[in-house]
DNA sequence: GCCTAACCGAGACGGTACGTCACGTCTTTTA
DNA sequence: TAAAAGACGTGACGTACCGTCTCGGTTAGGC
């Protein structure tokens, strides 16, 4: 399911006056002002969105279905873009995007305003689905590369499992910054988990070359 | 925080007809009922509750607060038991608990529903916090002396975190049942992620340089 | 067609709490209000209702259908009560109920309110039909009552079509009041036409008994 | 106040395209086509008319400054010609009147049509006044001009208030045509009108007491 | 065996937000 | 410059729930 959906116009030739780009960003900062504002959630309402941005509802309706498909953009609007990998080993480039995932916990506009947003997310499978499709996936992904990079040049056991292994590196900095919001992420915690799973994932013996 | 306030009466004694536990039932059991057959959670107004529970408004009003203080109570009645520890070693007790883990992640009621009243009250900083007090974090002790009963046994070295270690431990199932659910979660999963974890954390002599 | 239904609950024994009088005639006050201060009609809004009279939309919207059916009710509020009919003479029968139409186009309440109402209820058949048979088609059914008892008595002759009759009577008044509203309607207007059109029905021979 | 002003370009030399009339007749052409297809005077929009007439909204608000001002040109449009008055006698003048009143009362176009688009007009006192001056108070002026005409040439008395005469003559016409639409409107209906009305307001001997 | 306080269902109440539609104005492209 | 297309801020539409409040009618003790 894709997200470039959103926000568009229906098709043909660009006829009538065209939507304002201004209008869209008032709106995009109007939800994220009041987000980090500590307005709840549940108070959100497009209504309240439309007074904050000054602008009429019918416009927001006019590029989002609802408030789910307004947040995602919003999510998405908030998400860092992706790390450059260093590259000089699989170790090095796990470490960087685990330290990327811990920095996305602690940054202001990614933290209140994401957290509750994802919440608000999640409740919706279809939502979901496309905000996973769009911004879970391809992250993971980038993990599972490096891990089978590491794999063909002998820097992980090939019979390891992957996907278990992405799990046993991103799971314990999530945890934190997603399940337990506001949680201690130490300056040293992405090299300290990357150490410790690499530790138990290649086992003394098999390393001894 | 307590939540031992939601379906009290004021104090004193009881005077009056008392309330009955029957209704009481058939509200908690009307809730899940919704849940499960698929009703998005921000359809599940408390209007639609007291219409399925054939039950008048004003009486789930004199039980609880709000909606997100009843869901509370739907999720603890759904949450299963604490398992029993063997104590037979730090490991065999890890294990157990992540199985247990585990299976919550695939059981019926606490998949789909439990998966929804989260998200939902993870929205809701109040409602996190009692959930959290009450729920989350007396699992969490329970890993955690665990691992430092490990400690004194000589199971696991003495200078580990034992914070750290408890979320490299349940960090990927959590990963896997709360934020990515549907995924697998293969029966051998806790066993493979408790051996492959201690083996980073306790390393005999390979780190001893 | 019935209005009786207009503000009615669908039926059975009253259950739950009742419905408020007080909250009743406030709505129908308020509109009354609204359209003596001059709000033109087409800026009534059930939302302006509902400001004015302190009242929730819905309350509104529980006791009309919508706009039309609350409107037809502000007019049955506003219209005065029929006249008592002398019965000394069909001449001085129908001297009353002239002399009713005409006070009623000069009535405060009943002429900048009813105009405009009625423009509104005109423009809706199936309102139209609902106040006719309610409202208008009453009191032409007593015009045409006392005609047809003039003809018994000998005061009118027998072959007179009373339909035509009827309309010779309050069409010069009407068209007056309703068609030409502010018009002048000077004091002994209803005996001047009672008494003109009677001699034009009554031809001299005729009557010369 | 005059309705001139409609349809016109503000002024000074003709300068750029000309305004299409093809598309003025498109627009007024589309109101009568949606009046007459029964759709209600209320869902008549601007945007609606536009659609029909495939013509955008500008065009329409080029040239009628609202719904009621575009209304009044309809209506007009619709309008049938004033009739032409034989002079031989003023009651042969005034059944020709009132036949021709009558007729108006008939004709599709002029009914349903003019019926609904009166109500609105009516609704709005400007306009109201701007259709007042521009074809009631004509048509009426054309009645009592023949009524004067009657008293100097001795066919009516002299002493006869003209405005209640053209009210006993016209009123009982209008009171079925407009506010009773539908209602039976037979053949002769105008000559039985003005003989009885004359017969009353031209008593020969029998009031000369 | 009453009395009475609290319960229960039902539903009215003043609100807020929903998502849609039309208003009248504006901005763009095309002719 | 007109014309079509359609975006824009505004505000009403009728519906659904919110949480509170009355209703009539039920249960239980406590006297």
């Amino acid at each position: 399911m894709s997200l470039a959906g959103s926000r568009s116009r229906p098709d043909g030739p660009a006829r009538g006056r065209p939507r304002s780009e201004a209008v869209e960003r008032a709106i995009l900062e109007g939800v994220m002002k009041l987000l980090e504002d500590g307005v709840p959630l549940a108070e959100l309402s497009i209504e309240r969105v439309a007074r904050t941005a000054g602008v009429g509802k019918a416009t927001i309706y006019r590029r989002w279905s609802g408030k789910e498909e307004l947040f995602i953009d919003v999510v998405r609007a908030a998400e860092p873009p992706d790390p450059e990998l260093p590259g000089s080993s699989m170790r090095d480039d796990l470490v960087v995007l685990l330290e990327n995932l811990r920095q996305r916990g602690l940054a202001s506009r990614s933290s209140a305003l994401l957290h509750n947003a994802h919440a608000q997310i999640k409740s919706n499978p279809r939502i979901w689905a496309a905000y996973h499709d769009n911004v879970i996936a391809p992250r993971r992904r980038l993990v599972i590369d490096v891990l089978r990079r590491g794999q063909r040049n002998g820097e992980l056991r090939p019979d390891v499992d992957v996907e278990l292994a992405n799990d046993l590196f991103v799971g314990p900095i999530l945890v934190r910054s997603v399940l337990r919001p506001g949680a201690h992420l130490p300056e040293g915690l992405a090299e300290q988990i990357v150490d410790t799973v690499l530790a138990g994932l290649r086992p003394v013996s098999s390393t001894a070359s």
